[in-house]
DNA sequence: ATAGTGGTTAGAGTAAACTCTAAGTCAAAC
DNA sequence: GTTTGACTTAGAGTTTACTCTAACCACTAT
């Protein structure tokens, strides 16, 4: 179990961004006897996840929607590959445009 | 010679967007005795490859750069294809950071 | 007892890239 | 002769994804 100080160090975000994320519903932690948040291994491995996508530039909005979906549990899996693919389809496209306009 | 109205409606941006770009040193039309914004066939081709750029995600300030090194001639060429040399890798690693994720 | 970390709500600030409005002028076209 | 489209400066508003401050409370450790 991590507070949100350690989670903040861990990945290298600021516990304001946590907060943030927990008010757009991406990451939920759990809360301790005095209201404190709490994180999991898998709430960890879960940001981590949210972190790599926003590295590939996809937008917030998706990746809520992507987290809605996972919190709606397995029969939700073929959505969310379909989410992902869009996305590799969208970077894919721009890197075929930046080719064809480097002619 | 085609007016900034013209221009607009012929590549679907706003006149608000092209003084714009104007005003940050991307496009720069000539003048007609009255003052007003005139675009040849080259200003066209050049906005038309800008927007390209834009397509693939490259922030302004880099298209900026690209615009500043194109008019400054031929012998900036090497820089420029740099330019967008580094923004295909960074598309590329985009795509490789989802590919990676997405396991 | 005070520093440090956690909590809350509410709201202001930032950067990017527009997008639009105001308020006024001017010239061409119907 | 008025509508249309151009011009100007100056500044306000929008969206995204934070980022931070204020103001105040609670708990733990030194």
């Amino acid at each position: 179990m991590y507070t949100i100080g350690e989670v903040a160090q861990l990945v290298g975000v600021s516990t304001h961004t946590l907060r943030y994320y927990e008010k757009e519903n991406i990451i939920l932690p759990d809360r301790n006897e005095h209201g404190e948040r709490k994180y999991t291994e898998s709430h960890l491995q879960w940001l981590k996840f949210v972190l790599k996508l926003k590295e590939t530039q996809m937008p917030i909005t998706k990746i809520k929607e992507y987290a809605f979906l996972y919190t709606e549990g397995e029969h939700t899996a073929i959505n969310r590959l379909k989410l992902l693919e869009d996305h590799k389809s969208s970077i894919e496209n721009q890197l075929k445009t930046l080719k064809e306009t480097n002619k």
